[in-house]
Order: structure tokens, then sequence, then C-alpha cells
DNA sequence: ATTATCTATAGATCTATAGATAATGC
DNA sequence: ATTATCTATAGATCTATAGATAATGC
């Protein structure tokens, strides 16, 4: 193939970026894909270094120059997209709040929280999907210390929804209002992990990998069972 | 300590299973523990058959002679309790539809199904919570084919409770009863899993080790939000 | 010169098994 | 005799690193 096809020593109409930092960024990413599919499917311990480096077509040595090992790998894994998805959940409720004005519904917070996330697992490529599952999986396990990761990044936006709920019905009760979320929380995760159980359950009637569905589902669901929260009086013990 | 205290020949009173057969058990058993509270807390890639073996205090070559290695101590694990808490939730299940007579409704139904499981982990000692992460992550990842496991032990249960749902409302598709059920699930798992996260988000507020809370509400969400549920005319695809 | 990539290998596991040994059973 | 348990070890990985080598950068 041809060299410098549209560089012509011009006076640096960009900053001469090329093929070191460019190869060097294709690098990485083809690692980070590869490892964001094999920690998806199989999980953090499942994985061997040697399979993502075979999946990336790169060398072992190569992880360990640029992630400095197993767990630096996985933690950057799950940083490269954290920063996109919270700032579109966050976008997202902050459209709703100011759109709505003073009339916010359950259903509205609950649908604008998860819209984004699943508008990204339609048409976020593959990428998305295997990040999904990873996120799961971090969600749905006390990861052990050994690594920086934990769902924390994903912590602020989830206060802002409970918030925005808490200005929806301020009679319910701050604990209510996060057992809540939890609920959700569980059903995003397992929808997340696209693991085709329902599909073998329902005969193929549901597909996990129907996110369209899922979102219909759980928006009516949740909408609805937030008014089955008792109000805050008679919410003794139970 | 004295041996056979209880027991001087007397005209086989109980036939005399002792010794042989009871330490086999014990040394099972004691596998079996250690096995199922490293499954659940680390899964089962991170958790290696040395360390079942000293937490256990047997020796490695042990848990091959009973189990055939580590898949087999997976399975058995899984195995072990899926008899019990599948007959608790259907006898559940099955008293609920008898007592309720005609007038069931999915209030009933939500709380027949999950009353059973979340009284285990209350009373069913520590044994239990570690079998129930470990079935949290069963549900909430597809397993490689390298098990026989799956969650199919539990499926009969489902399938009774979503016929159940049916009869409390006819109107509503198959597939949206099996939507519920899925989000009903993710719940669950998460909620079997203890991750603490919920713990840290709501300042204290919420504690996943409070089951009783999490019962309370999870009745309380879902057997309202089963009513967002579109009825089966107005459902042509969202 | 600096930086990306590969070669080669150390050292630490891990699963699994073969073959003893010790304890019960009959 | 039969069955539970231990000893010892093979053979296969796995992570990690030291030290080349190849390619760009200035």
């Amino acid at each position: 193939m041809p060299k410098s096809t549209s560089r012509k020593a011009g006076p640096r109409a960009a900053p001469a970026r090329r093929s070191q930092a460019e190869r060097r960024e294709a690098a990485r990413e083809r690692i980070l894909d590869a490892a964001e599919e094999l920690f998806g499917k199989i999980g953090f311990y499942g994985v061997t270094l040697r399979d993502v480096a075979a999946a990336a077509e790169a060398d072992t040595a190569l992880l360990h120059y640029y992630f400095e090992g197993k767990a630096g790998l996985f933690d950057e894994v799950v940083a490269r997209r954290a920063e996109l998805v919270n700032r579109t959940r966050l976008e997202s409720l902050e459209r709703y709040e100011r759109e709505s004005a003073g009339k916010m519904t359950a259903h509205g917070v609950v649908s604008a929280y998860l819209t984004p996330t699943f508008t990204l697992l339609m048409s976020g490529g593959a990428g998305f999907r295997h990040y999904a599952r990873v996120i799961s999986k971090v969600n749905s396990t006390g990861l052990s210390d050994d690594f920086n990761v934990s769902v924390t990044p994903f912590d602020p936006v989830v206060q802002k929804m409970v918030a925005m709920l808490k200005r929806v019905r301020p009679e319910r009760s701050e604990a209510d209002l996060y057992w809540f979320y939890h609920m959700l929380s569980g059903a995003i995760s397992l929808s997340l992990a696209e693991t085709g159980r329902i599909d073998a359950l329902s005969g193929g009637l549901c597909k996990s990998s129907d996110f369209e569905a899922i979102l219909a589902r759980m928006v009516a669901i949740f909408s609805a069972g937030f008014d089955g929260l008792p109000s805050a009086q008679d919410a003794s013990s139970r």
C-alpha cells in the first residue's frame, strides 16, 4: 500500500501524530476488545492472558507492557466505556428533568434512566454488549479487593435518579427508594448478561437479545411497581 | 471420648450403619460446605481444589475420589440443596393455590413464590446463604458447556408460577408473563448475591443481608408491577 | 534515541492420578 | 476384603519479566 496518501509535508495541518501513536492505540484497542469479550463471557478468573493475547493477535508480553498484568487489564476494560455510559445517562436524566418541568413521574424517570443504556446495547455494536456483560458481572459479584474496580463509577448517576424519584413521591422513605433501585438494578444486570435462560423457559417467546422488548417491559413493570412501595407512614417495618 | 455410648449390640435397633459410612458422609459434607462457600464467593474459575481441600481440612486427592474433579464437585454443590428448594417452593405455591380457592392475586402468587426462599435464607444457616450465592452466579452467567449444571432444575416451579399468574390475568400475553419472571428473577439473583452495594449506595439505610426487608419490598414492587404489563390487546409490539 | 514488539524462560501454580497405607467390615 | 485417606509426582498451564530486535522519531 502507498504511503502518505494525504500527507505531503503541509505546514502541520494536524500535529503530526501518526504511525507510532496510531499503532499503539490500535494494539491497545485490539487487546481491550478481546479482553472485554472474554471477561464478559467467562469472567475474570476463567480468562487467561494467553487467551486474550491469542484473540487479539498480540503477544502476552505486550499485555503486560500496556496494562501491567491481568488486574490492570480488567480495570482498564471497565474504565474504557464508563465515562460514555455515565454521561449518556446523566444527560438523559437532566433532559427529562428540564422538559418535564415540575411534572415528573416515576415512569418518566425510570424511562429516562434506562433508555440510554438500552440504546447503546442496540446500536453500540458487539463491543458494547460485551462490555455490558462485564458490568453485569461486576455488579452482581462482590469483587475481591485485588481490584481497583467497583461499580462506584456509576454511583453518582444512580444517586441522581434516586433524588429525582424522591421528588416524584416525597412521602416515600429513603430506604424504600434505594430498595427500589436495588430491584431495578437486579433486572438490569440479568438483562445485560444475555444468558438465554428466558429464551429456553418461554419456549422461544422471549429472546434475551431483544433489548427493545426488555426495555418496554422493564419500564412498564417498574414504573407501576414504584407505586407499590408503602408511603412513609405505613412503613413501620414491613 | 468413650465409644459406643448408646450402642450395645442390641438386636439391630437401627441397621448398623456407623463409622465407615458415617465418616464418608462427614467428609463429603465438609468438602461440599467448603466448596459451596468458596464457589459462592469467588466463582468456579477463581477457586482451586487446593483452596477447597485446605478449607475442608481434607486432601486434594480426596476431592477427586469423591467428586471426580472440579466440575463434578461444582455440579454436586448445586444439586445438593436443589431438591429442598424446589420442594419448598412448590409446596408453598400449591398451598396458596388451595387456600385462595378461585381468588388468586398477583400479590399472593409472588409472595408464595418468594417466601420459602427468603425463609431459608433467614433460617437456613450460613450454608444456605453460600448456596444462594452460587445459584445467583449460575443464574446470571451463561455457564459454558463444561458443566452439567444449569438452572434447569428450578424450571418446573417457575413454570408453575407463570401458569398461576396466567390464571390471575388471562388477558396477559404469555411473553409478558415470562418477561415479568425475568425481571423478578434478576431482582432475586442480585439479592442472593449479597454484594453490599446497596449498603454503600444508601449510606447504610439498606443492608444486603436484611432479607426480611428485601422480601417485603420485592413483593410490594413486583405485585404492583404486574399490573403495569399491557393487556394482550394493546400489546402489539411495545 | 525512543518506543513497540517478540523470544525465551523462570517460577509458581493447578488438576489429576498412581500407588501406598491405614482403618473398618464380615 | 473393602473402603477411606494420604504421599508423591507427572504434566500442563499461567503470570510475569529480562533481554533482544525491529521499527519509528527527531
